[in-house]
RNA sequence: GGCCAGUUGGUGAAACGGUUAACACAUCGCCCUCUCAAGGCGACAUUCACGGGUUCGAAUCCCGUACUGGUCACCA
């Protein structure tokens, strides 16, 4: 059997959104679930939406989630280049145009694109469908020689036999068949010498060994056109694998144009990048078992062809945010305290443990960025309100709150060492001592430390974070205020 | 409009002719609890877009209708 052999072939236009990185993963799924290669490509043959840096973008969302590929433009490969405008200048599709002209499978077409689309438009009112006959086809040898020689401008047209019908397999979609009559007959080779997308395409993943095309289901409509050039040159054509769209709603496509959330956005919002890739393996496959959580080792094992569906799927940033929180929870405290410091840092300057602090945040946050602002007690003690000592639960009011201030605060200042252990005990011990509910001296403790109505920790790991002094400082301010209050 | 495809709860989805229609997110309860989370337990589709048919039996097979998407570029 051959080596399975899949490509990634972006065309460098900006952001990598998700529906994209989708179809990268899954393309990487394939080839290396059976030890096979995973290349990049970078389809760069339409020279006005060439966008400044995008190619760096490929490179580095790729290696942000670990998509290793084993060839590519930055590593080279046996197969190079890996550029289309570098394999264009090396005249690979020129002569392969030529060869298919040759063949009579394909010819030189003068028509004007205006005229074409002129005759669309006003056989669209008449006519069910609008099938092209280019009279190009019908020039003779050397009429065509001759306008070259002019310097006229020409493509290269495919030609289609409009009798009879093509059908393929595809992996996903099953067998798809359709009239050779409603296929036009595209253009290879553009007036300014580069390939289409559908013709570079083609002869690179035939010149590439790629032996599974994936790619979205957009390309579905076309496939057979592809599969006549494969055809022509007697070829042996690729399984197509045909991904559905990932969706913003119902009826729209998660896209770039409307500014839709691209990978670099979730990165930045504070995804974790193995989250996001976990997430969008979800859409639009499922794995066998009954398990969502899988690493990308993991998901290079279960994945199934098989098991990709046919329909769109609607991105849900709320599963996203829920895995994302999974992933945080699952690391190991030292592994998260690194990964969540630099967040720390942004709300708090003083020098207090920022492992104390990610202890509590650990269970908490499920985005990076919500970090900060759950901090913002930390550095100063907010101006809160006295409301915040009313709690039915707890069963607690200022008046109560003030009584347990002032028992806990000599308790606390007596103990020698500052530890989980002596907080715990001496706070507690002094609830448990006087028969009262743990939360009627915790809560008051709390809000007294902390002038929040949540914090990401409760009384023993705030006090932790604190220390003795800053600790028995803020239970004062407490008292005080309390005091004043009343 | 022609052609191609899709249609299971708010969302991702399982099921491959016979189940009480899995599971997960979200939502809502309860429990645990020093707040909030996390965790535990439970509720949540009499029904699989709709209408016919095939069958002892259909979400699953067939036909039609509706709706949605894709495609019909010298864009990919």
């Amino acid at each position: 059997m051959k080596k399975v052999r899949t490509r990634f072939a972006p065309s460098p236009t900006g952001y990598m959104h998700i529906g994209n990185l989708r179809t990268a993963l899954y393309a990487y799924l394939i080839a290396k679930k059976d030890d096979g290669d995973f290349l990049l490509r970078i389809e760069d043959t339409d020279q006005e939406r060439q966008v400044e840096g995008a190619t760096d973008i490929i490179y580095n969302t790729l290696a942000a989630c670990n998509l290793n590929h084993d060839e590519g433009p930055d590593i080279g490969g046996e197969y190079g280049p890996y550029v289309q405008s570098e394999r264009m200048k090396q005249g690979i599709y020129a002569k392969y145009a030529g060869m298919l002209v040759n063949m009579g499978k394909a010819h030189v077409c003068f028509c004007k694109e205006e005229d074409i689309q002129a005759q669309k438009e006003a056989a669209g009112d008449k006519e069910d469908s609008f099938y092209y006959h280019d009279p190009c086809k019908h020039l003779s040898h050397e009429e065509v020689q001759r306008r070259m020689d002019s310097g006229e401008p020409f493509v290269i047209r495919q030609n289609v036999d409009p009798e009879g019908q093509t059908s393929f397999d595809d992996e996903v979609y099953g067998t798809i068949t359709v009239d050779n009559s409603t296929l036009d007959e595209m253009i290879l080779l553009k007036s300014d010498g580069y390939p289409t997308y559908n013709f570079a395409n083609v002869i690179d993943d035939h010149l590439m060994d790629i032996t599974d095309v994936v790619r979205g289901n957009e390309y579905l409509s076309s496939t057979p056109k592809y599969n006549l050039i494969y055809e022509a040159f007697g070829w042996e054509k690729p399984r197509y694998i045909h991904c559905p769209p990932v969706m913003k709603d119902e009826q729209h496509k998660l896209s770039k144009r409307n500014g839709d959330a691209s990978f670099q956005d979730l990165v930045a919002k504070g995804y974790l990048p193995e989250a996001i890739l976990n997430y969008i393996a979800l859409l639009g496959w499922s794995p066998a078992e009954e398990r969502e959580i899988y690493s990308l080792e993991e998901l290079t094992k279960a994945f199934d062809v098989k098991r990709i569906n046919t329909s769109g799927a609607i991105f849900d940033v709320e599963k996203l945010k829920w895995m994302n929180g999974e992933y945080l929870r699952r690391m190991d405290d030292e592994e998260y305290c690194k990964l969540v410091t630099p967040y720390i840092d942004q709300a708090v300057k003083k020098p207090y443990s920022r492992q104390a602090i990610a202890v509590g945040l650990k269970d908490r946050a499920m985005l990076l960025n919500d970090i900060p602002p759950m901090l913002d007690f930390v550095d100063e003690l907010p101006d809160y309100d006295i409301d915040l000592y009313f709690n039915k639960k707890m069963k607690t009011n200022p008046e109560i709150s003030l009584e347990s201030l002032k028992e806990a605060l000599p308790v606390l200042e007596s103990l020698e060492v500052w530890d989980r252990d002596s907080i715990h005990d001496a706070l507690i011990g002094l609830a448990q001592s006087t028969g009262r509910k743990n939360g009627v001296i915790m809560y008051p403790v709390r809000v007294a430390l902390s002038g929040k109505a949540s914090t990401p920790g409760g009384a023993i790991e705030l006090a932790l974070v604190f220390g003795k002094e800053e600790s028995l400082d803020r239970i004062r301010k407490g008292i005080s205020k309390l005091e004043n209050w009343e």
